[in-house]
DNA sequence: GTGAAAGCGCTAACAG
DNA sequence: CTGTTAGCGCTTTCAC
C-alpha cells in the first residue's frame, strides 16, 4: 500500500498540515520542517493520493471528451491539439469513443457527471432529445467541436459550413464544371451534414445549374462509403464531370474507386473532399479539398473552456474559425 | 451544486446507508423503500460522486493509456481497440499523447501513481532508465503493448518483431529481389526498431545476399521520412529494386516520392510495408505489407490487464500474436 | 510557523 | 431490513 500523508508527517516529526502545506508550494513553513518532509517523502515514494485531493478541492482537472471514431483522421488531430493543451495546462482528458451510439454518448455523459469533470468536449455527428436533456441537465461546461447543439452553458466551435461548402462547389463550378455529384453527410447532422448539402445547393442555383436528384448521395464520412457510392455513380448513366465529397476519406475512397476502375483523375473525374487534413496529401493524385482549421479547432475549443472554468468567462455560442480552400491535383479545367 | 446522498436520503425519509444500498444494487431493502430513494434520486437528479466513491473503495476503474502519437494509425486503431474493451467492462481511459518526449512520459506515469489508476497501458518507442525505475517502483500493473521494457510486474503483447521482419525480407528475396534498402525505425527501440532490422539482416545472410550499407535508414516511422528518404535513394547512385519499409507511414512516404519522381511502383521499385493497417488500401497500388494483428494486441492488452485487476491472476511476462503477409500490388517478381 | 480538528461524499461494518 | 458511525486521504480554517 502507497504510503499516506500521516506516515510522511510521522516520519519528518510534524503534523499531516505542515506536509501537506509544503506538498501544496510550501507557504508559511519553516526551512526545516520543509526539508525534513521532503526527506520523508523521498524515503517513503510517497505522492500525493489524487482522488482524496479532488474530494476536498471539489476539483479534478479532468475534461471529458466525447469523439465519434478514434481512428479517422479528421478526429485524431483534433484530439492531438486538445491532448497537447490540456497536459500544457494541467488538466487530463478522459476519451470516450462512441461510435455512433447514442446510447454509449448517453452513458458517457452520465458517467461525466459522476466523475464531476471540470468541462466537457463533444464532438459528434448528430443527437436526440435525450442528449440535449441531458446536456442541458448537466451543468458541467461544454463545448462542441465542429458541431453545433441547441444546449445551455455551451459553445460551439465550427467553421461556416455553408459558405465553406459553397465555395468548394462554386469552385468546381469557375473550372467549368456543371456535373457535379455530391457525396454527403448524414442530413440530420446539422453542420456537416445539411449546411454543406445546402451550401452545394445554392453555389448550383445561384449559377444557374439545374439541380439533378440523381447526383446527389448520403452517407458516414469513410473511405469505404466513397468507394463504394463511386461505384454506384461509374455504373449509373449518369456520368458527372467532378465529384465533391464532404470529407477527404469519402473523397480519397472515390479516388480509389475511380483508379481500381481504369479511369484518370483528373482527367477524367475532378475530386473535391472536404477536411484538408494530412489525408489529401497521402495519395495520388494529391487531393483539391477545403480546409478546416482542424488543430485550431481543437485548441480553442481548449482554451475557451479551461478559461471559462478557470476564470468564470462568459462562454459565447459559438466561434466561427475560417476555412481555406486547399489546391492540389485532383481538378482541372473543362 | 448537485445533490448528495444525505439529500437524497433526507428526501426519501431513510437513512443515507439505505439510499447506497439501493444504488449499489439494492440488495437488503424493502420495495418501499427503494421506491422512495428512486423517487428522490429522480426529483434531485442525483448522482453518486465517483470520487467520493472511489475514496472509500480505493478503485477508481481507471487505466492510464500511453500512446506515442495520437494521430498515426497504428496507435489510434489499438487504442480504439482499447476503448472498447474497456467500455464494455465499465473501466475508463485516461490518455497520454507523448509524442517521444520521455518527460512527458515520466510526468503521466507519476500522475497514474497519484491517480491510483488500477492498471497502465504503455505504447512507446523508447525508454529510459529513469522511466524503467519508475515503472518498478510504481506498484500498478502495466502492459506494454508493441514494445517490450525490462521491467517487474509487467506483460509485453508483441509479435515476433525479429522473424516478421526476416519473413518479409524473404518474400522479397523469393521474389527475385536481392538490392533491397531497408528503410528502419529507431536503433533504440527493442523490438521494432532493433529486432526488425535484425531480421532484415538475418534473411539477406541466409540467403547469401550481401549486406550493403548504403542501403539502410533510420528514421520514425513517419510518412514524411519515408518520402524524404526515398528521395535521397533515388538520388544516389546505388538503385534497390526494392525498398523494406518497416511501417506503413513509411513504405506510404516512398511511394509517394518515386510517384513524384515519374517511377512506377512496382514495375521500377517494389515495395514492402509493416503494421498491414488500414492505409495499405488506401492509396494506390495498394503496399504489400507485413501485418501485426493491430485491434487483437489492444484488446488482449486490455483483457490480460483487466483479468489481472480483477482476479490477481499472475501477469504473463509475454503474449506473442502471429504475423501475417497480405500481398498486395506493390511487389513484383525480378 | 505549526497542529488539532472538521469535513469533502461516500461505503461498509456493526448494531439493532 | 434499517440506521449509526467510523473512516478513505487529503485540505483548510482556526487557535496557539
Amino acid at each position: 500500500m502507497p504510503a499516506r500523508i500521516k506516515d510522511v508527517a510521522k516520519r519528518a516529526g510534524v503534523s499531516v498540515a505542515t506536509v501537506s502545506r509544503v506538498i501544496n508550494g510550501g507557504k508559511n513553513v519553516s526551512d526545516e520542517a520543509k526539508e525534513a518532509v521532503k526527506n520523508a517523502v523521498d524515503e517513503l515514494g510517497y505522492s500525493p493520493n489524487y482522488i482524496a485531493r479532488s474530494l476536498v478541492t471539489q476539483k479534478n482537472n479532468m475534461i471529458g471528451v466525447i469523439v465519434p471514431d478514434l481512428t479517422a483522421s479528421f478526429f485524431s488531430v483534433i484530439l492531438s491539439s486538445i491532448e497537447k493543451e490540456t497536459s500544457e495546462n494541467n488538466y487530463n482528458i478522459l476519451i470516450c469513443n462512441i461510435e455512433e451510439d447514442l446510447d454509449k454518448e448517453i452513458k458517457y455523459l452520465n458517467l461525466f457527471k459522476e466523475m464531476r469533470v471540470d468541462g466537457i468536449i463533444v464532438m459528434h455527428e448528430k443527437a436526440d432529445d435525450r442528449i440535449i436533456n441531458l446536456m442541458n441537465e448537466i451543468s458541467i461546461p461544454i463545448i462542441f467541436c465542429s458541431c453545433v447543439v441547441p444546449c445551455v452553458n455551451a459553445t460551439a466551435i465550427i467553421i461556416n459550413d455553408f459558405k465553406a461548402s459553397y465555395d468548394a462547389t462554386k469552385y468546381l463550378i469557375d473550372l467549368g464544371h456543371r456535373d457535379i455529384a455530391f457525396i454527403g453527410g448524414d442530413l440530420r447532422d446539422t453542420t456537416s451534414g445539411k449546411d454543406r448539402y445546402d451550401g452545394y445547393r445554392k453555389a448550383l442555383e445561384d449559377n444557374g445549374i439545374n439541380f439533378n436528384k440523381e447526383y446527389v448521395w448520403f452517407s458516414d464520412y469513410k473511405m469505404k462509403s466513397g468507394y463504394n457510392i463511386m461505384e454506384e455513380i461509374i455504373k449509373s448513366d449518369k456520368a458527372p464531370t467532378a465529384i465533391y465529397a464532404v470529407s477527404d476519406d469519402m473523397a480519397v475512397g472515390a479516388l480509389n474507386c475511380i483508379l481500381d476502375n481504369g479511369y484518370k483523375v483528373p482527367d477524367d473525374f475532378s475530386i473535391m473532399g472536404f477536411d484538408g487534413g494530412m489525408l489529401i496529401d497521402s495519395v495520388r493524385p494529391k487531393i483539391t479539398s477545403m480546409q478546416q482549421p482542424i488543430r485550431e479547432m481543437g485548441s480553442i475549443a481548449i482554451k475557451t473552456l479551461l478559461e471559462h472554468i478557470e476564470t468564470g468567462s462568459e462562454l459565447p455560442s459559438q466561434i466561427v474559425l475560417k476555412h481555406k480552400l486547399i489546391i492540389n491535383d485532383s481538378c482541372r479545367k473543362l
